[in-house]
DNA sequence: AGGATCCGAAGCGCAGCGTC
DNA sequence: GACGCTGCGCTTCGGATCCT
């Protein structure tokens, strides 16, 4: 099967094709990685060695397919003739090569990207049991604040869900890199299969435990996939936060403030920009596509490994320190825990009309105010601007002496907001626009008007809501 | 590539409003 | 009261984005 063409052999000649589309075209991969990937897809296989030793002469000359060639040790008898060549003089070259490469690129990086505050001996990888079972007396502690994050092979044209390959738990002076295939197969050869499933199970349901993560939806479907036995942990997990749910608030609220450095990079994106926000600086993803699966890691990979559940711990220290300047609220651990429970999508509820407040933000509906009344005014005194939804609820304020505008019909709601700045108007609205207005103008500048009332009935509950008095005079005082 | 999720646009039924 | 117009609320769908 090795030499002909048959379903598996098309498929990593389609990954084969994929790969040089990203590396030579998309320009996206590193050397190692793409190295890596690739003899991970060929392999042994010959019929695709031969591919592999045409396509490299294809994108990069003989030259460089004889480097990528000794590189990915294919044998010289399946190379094309000028390519073969090529392998030959390279090995006289190789020598002076060596001593050249190693300096280059190690300062290059660094400096620029988030680096790891703790000693290199502190990041331990766990292949045994003995091991893995002193990282779990430090981790699953009351109390603790563990950053989380998983590995796996990207999929590249594979089938099937992907394998965790690597289970990173980062405390406050240590990382843990849990190699989870070595240690399942491990634990399944002595019959203790169940015995890592429950570590990892007792971790995500203690409430005691902060959990870490960046999007963990997604790690949490691999592990699932990786092991039958931690389906149900999405439903059953306490104490996490996702730190995916804080990055829409700080992006939305202060978009980069920290740095005045504009226009010259800023492709850096998810977790990387969070980081940049947060902490200054953005986080080196080169390893981020690495064939995760292969023994025994590189160091760049260990060290990615370990900074990408670190910074969790890092950007979460900062956060709570002082969640008003990043634009959240102060109760930040409890919102976002709590937010957690994001399943059960908010879907009838507002017929109601109490919005729910999904973190404890306090909402200026129309039942909440009548703590302090304000002291009466009169109807000349409100500037109101009323959605087209509410037009009767507008002309009947109107004759009460309200200084009503109503909007276009095509006007929509961004409109009432613009109004509403510009002339110092409280928008009158109801339903789901309500939410929206009420987050872009001031506080108490949006009041929800029920709509299934009659004008009559709104126009009793706006001014009672305001403390408006109605005077005699006031009626029809603003008809000519 | 492939999977998950988020977000906005579009479609649809319903109901208020104005007009006749 | 019938009709047309219009916005709301809900659902669906596709594109963008992020993850490995």
């Amino acid at each position: 099967s090795a030499l002909c063409p048959n379903v598996i052999n098309q498929r990593n000649l389609k990954t084969l094709n994929y790969l040089f589309y990203k590396r030579f075209v998309e320009k996206t991969m590193t050397e190692e990685n793409w190295a890596d990937h690739i003899q991970s897809t060929v392999g042994e296989n010959r019929w695709l060695q031969g591919h592999l030793g045409q396509s490299l002469l294809r994108h990069c000359g003989a030259r460089g397919a004889a480097r990528w060639a000794q590189r990915c040790r294919l044998p010289p008898d399946l190379l094309p003739r000028a390519v073969a060549e090529e392998l030959q003089l390279l090995h006289i070259q190789d020598r002076v090569e060596e001593v050249t490469k190693a300096d280059s690129y190690e300062d290059s990086k660094k400096k620029d990207y988030y680096q790891l505050p703790i000693p290199r001996e502190n990041i331990h990888f766990l292949q045994t049991w003995e091991e893995t079972l002193q990282c779990w007396e430090k981790v699953l502690q009351p109390g603790k604040v563990v950053g989380v994050d998983m590995e796996w092979k990207p999929s590249f044209g594979m089938v099937g869900k992907p394998r965790v390959a690597l289970l990173q738990l980062a405390l406050k002076d240590e990382v843990f890199l849990l190699d989870l295939p070595r240690l399942l197969e491990q634990a399944e050869a002595k019959g203790e299969k169940e015995k890592l499933p429950r570590f990892i199970q007792m971790l995500y349901s203690d409430a005691a435990i902060t959990k870490l993560g960046y999007g963990m939806s997604g790690d949490l479907s691999s592990l699932a996939a990786t092991c039958s036995a931690l389906k149900d942990t999405e439903k059953q997990m306490q104490g996490v936060v996702d730190l995916l749910a804080v990055d829409k608030q700080v992006d939305g609220l202060s978009p980069e403030h920290s740095h005045e450095e504009r226009g010259v990079r800023q492709p850096e994106k998810g977790l990387s920009l969070l980081v940049q926000h947060v902490l200054g600086k953005p986080l080196d993803k080169t390893e981020q596509l690495s064939n995760w699966e292969k023994r025994p890691l590189r160091e760049e990979q260990i060290l990615y490994a370990a900074s990408d559940a670190y910074c969790l711990l890092e950007i979460y220290e900062r956060l709570c320190k002082d969640p008003e300047s990043f634009g959240l609220g102060s109760d930040l651990t409890e919102s976002l825990v709590g937010k957690q429970s994001k399943k059960p999508r908010a879907k009838k509820q507002l017929n109601k009309q109490e919005a729910p407040s999904p973190s404890g933000q306090e909402c200026q509906g129309p039942r909440t105010e009548p703590s302090r009344p304000p002291a009466p005014i009169s109807p000349q005194e409100l500037s109101v601007v009323c959605d087209n939804m509410l037009q009767g609820l507008g002309r009947y304020l109107r004759c009460l002496g309200v200084d009503v505008r109503l909007l276009d019909n095509e006007d929509d709601h961004r409109k009432a907001a613009e109004i509403a700045r510009q002339e110092g108007r409280v928008i009158l609205t109801s339903g789901l626009p309500y939410q929206t207005l009420r987050s872009q103008v001031g506080e108490g500048r949006c009041f929800s008007v029920n709509c299934s009332e009659k004008a009559k009935e709104q126009a009793l509950q706006v001014l009672k809501h305001f403390n408006v008095h109605v005077s005699l005079g006031d009626i029809f005082s603003r008809c000519q």
